[in-house]
DNA sequence: TGTACATCAGTGAACGCGCGTTCACTGATGTAC
DNA sequence: TGTACATCAGTGAACGCGCGTTCACTGATGTAC
């Protein structure tokens, strides 16, 4: 092999770790595939080396985070228990987009539509939040499930919502009753 | 006048409200200007004898809901109601894209962003749903504002998740789910 | 009442731009002998 | 150890398409006289 397997998976991850900063920072449409690959320093030339489309590495993307948290889960590692992934979501941090992992906010409807392929990776990621907001939630006495798929609907809703809105003071109501309630929601405070 | 007013005023609503519909069926970048001059018979030259860009059209369009609903919430119609205007929004007809009155589901991202025109209509939009949510909160013990925040949060998360996953059926599972729980927020239910 | 005129909605071709995708080519590097 | 070869990442120009926007022109209609 002329150029060794481990270099093309480091370029790989490189680009999607990119990528996915782009994509929850200023969304599918307004990343285009030339930045992506001029943050790897790379020319747009050879993207296709890696990925067969621009919608392939946007499901790509999603997966790549999917697996990187599913690794954490299972430790004890305090960030992915389900109060602080709550916290984190609706943090000013993931708000400004300075830094989020959340590549739905970003995603115009229209591709989510058309490609099964991102629903899929989405849905997969859906499932895992779901997951673990279920396993965490404190008191075990309600109906669980319930809850825990809309603590996930409170976070994307809410952050939807506060990033759509031009007054920041209402953007920030808007996160901190979404945190608000999701915390009471999982019994969490 | 050579054409008079009242026609222009005519086919700007019927135009409005065409956008409506196909942007909230479509998403704002599957729907062309051709697309919603053709449902109103006419071709794309006049557009801007109507609108001055595509991103006018949108926020006009989320205006034009605003105006719609808040003629009636003053009166008794019971689809004016916030436990209706939740049931409504959390709907199969609204999630299978039929008829639905929320156009911030198919906005990307990135618009949202760079457009404060549409920022200040999804503002007002906002305010007023949490208006309503505040004012029909049927219990006044608790803080009221926190939980009618919450409930848009649901409603807006509640539609996007699940329209963004591949199974129909967890889909349907986070649409009542959000509901479920939006109509105990309220103390609806 | 009838005629000339001004106004403006409407037409459809053309422009221009962004951007995803393709392609012929280069050059570096690992492998075979 | 050294040399020829094959492989494939990488390049950058070019293509093609969709679509928002512009523009010169037409034609219908209300108004002035």
């Amino acid at each position: 092999m002329p150029t060794t397997r481990k270099h093309h998976e480091q370029v790989r991850e490189k680009l999607l770790t990119s990528a996915n900063r782009l994509f929850n920072r200023d969304g599918y449409n307004a990343v285009s595939i030339d930045d992506v690959m001029a943050e790897a320093g790379l020319t747009r030339g050879s993207f296709y080396t890696y990925f067969a489309s621009k919608t392939d590495l946007y499901a790509q993307s999603v997966a790549h985070v999917v697996d990187a948290k599913r690794e954490g889960v299972n430790g004890d590692d305090p960030r992915f228990k389900a109060d602080q992934i709550v916290r984190d979501y609706l943090s000013t941090t993931h708000f400004d987009a300075v830094d989020g992992n959340c590549l739905m906010v970003g995603l115009p409807g229209d591709i989510v539509r058309t490609d099964p392929s991102i629903r899929q990776a989405f849905e997969t990621a859906v499932r895992m939040m779901v997951e673990i907001f279920e396993r965490d939630i404190s008191d075990r006495a309600e109906p669980d499930r319930n809850r825990a798929l809309a603590i996930a609907a409170l976070c994307v809703g809410g952050m939807v919502l506060a990033r759509s809105v031009d007054d920041r003071e209402l953007a920030d109501e808007m996160r901190q009753a979404a945190l608000a309630v999701a915390l009471t929601l999982g019994t969490w405070s």
